[in-house]
DNA sequence: TGACTAACGCAACTTAGTTGCATTAATTTT
DNA sequence: AAAATTAATGCAACTAAGTTGCGTTAGTCA
């Protein structure tokens, strides 16, 4: 069940995202938040988000969950198959904007997948 | 610095992998290890056989950690550009034995991929 | 305004993985 | 073969991410 009303955490946490592809994990969302927000909610809202197809989520570096805002993904099926990008420099993640079209397995039934490319950015280059 | 010496915890953790392509976790290992071996020796370990690009490992469902023996990949760069299949319903994960060609924005470095597929595999879907 | 219940805060918990340190054992030296 | 060296191990204690139960707060709707 996705959100029912309308709250201070749950806007809050979508001003956050903002109207950027950043992704954020729970721990960078609860600093970016100004009044004292408990982290249970947090990551309970941001269930919430992710069953109505608000957010989506995908496991970072360290085996943390990252959280972004969905934009291009189709709402009809959220194969998100856009590459996440993680710089090892500024530990900044965020949704790269292009599609990867992956050849599937044919005996293989696929309904999510999930690309992380982790690099240096294009800030930490130069 | 990666193994320096035959041992008894070494060799166990190898046979656990054989020859197939599935990644196992560190709590899988254990519990396919006969003789007590200690979980902080086997995570130690795997640190090793990475080191020495034997294993490779990667981030799957629920933020653990899997490592597989590394088959395909090339021993200079180790992109690991193979996708790795999850099986939501028998859990288990495996390395997929064909190359993804990412096309990587120009304004990014990037050195590191891994590429997680989810579904059902043949024997589930059975 | 009052009733209903989604959303919240707190504390306690689970699980993956790490660290420090003393001990054991693989390998090298004598 | 015995001694010396130190990689590898086991243990206990710890960190960090995320979850659960439960009593309380606050949106929403009649």
């Amino acid at each position: 069940m996705g959100v029912q009303r309308r709250t201070k955490t749950g806007e809050q946490i979508l001003a956050a995202f903002g109207d950027s592809n950043e992704a954020l994990s729970a721990k960078m969302l609860l600093s970016r938040i100004e009044e004292g927000v408990n982290k249970t909610t947090v990551y309970r809202m941001l269930d919430k988000l992710e069953d109505d197809g608000v957010v989506h989520s995908f496991s970072g570096d360290g085996n943390v969950k990252y959280y972004a805002r969905c934009h291009s993904c189709s709402d009809s099926l959220h194969l998100h198959s856009h590459p996440h990008f993680q710089c090892v420099s500024c530990e900044k993640v965020r949704c790269l904007d292009f599609e990867v079209d992956l050849a599937t397995p044919q005996n293989l039934k696929v309904t999510d997948s999930q690309i992380l490319l982790k690099g240096q950015c294009e800030l930490c280059l130069a």
